[in-house]
DNA sequence: GCCAACGTTGGC
DNA sequence: GCCAACGTTGGC
């Protein structure tokens, strides 16, 4: 299958770009949504996610690859539903593009970031992901 | 099976 | 701190 994109969130303040930088690499832990677990379990290794920080920051600020796909989520209960997978980190963005600049933008202003905005680990489209890069690319992306 | 109440997430 | 969106729970 193609290389498929992903956006994960995490609160920089819990676990962030930079936390899982110094890790080299991690689990994404704790996920308890059902959507959101979907989107984990269409994951495969060699796909690629932004690494979204939510309520500080509120910017993308690096891509990470898929090196694990998903198996049972250690933090959850025995026999409960939840996955995790493992990611390492790839390279920060140049800038982040913050959350104001792609809801800004109309290429940008569909995607589930923005639309299903509770959503922790959404789908980003091929066209999206290049276009959220080039953006990165310069400052007030 | 419906729906109100409540909890959580996350932007503002 | 507030509120909207959404998921879950529990009464009926």
């Amino acid at each position: 299958m193609a290389k498929q994109y992903w956006l994960m969130k995490s609160e920089p303040d819990v676990y962030g770009w930079d936390n899982l930088v110094q890790d080299g690499s991690g689990i994404w832990d704790g996920v308890r949504n059902h959507s959101a677990k979907l989107n984990m379990q269409a994951m495969q290794v060699g796909d690629e996610a932004l690494f979204y920080h939510s309520n500080i920051g509120k910017e993308c600020v690096g891509i990470m690859k898929i090196t694990e796909a998903a198996f049972p989520d250690p933090t959850a209960e025995e026999g409960s539903p939840w996955v995790v997978v493992r990611v390492e980190p790839g390279r920060a963005l140049a800038h982040p593009v913050t959350l104001k600049a792609i809801k800004a933008d109309p290429k940008l202003a569909d995607m589930d970031l923005v639309r299903l905005s509770r959503l922790s680990v959404g789908r980003v489209t091929p066209d999206e992901w290049k276009h959220i890069l080039k953006r990165s690319e310069q400052p007030e992306g």
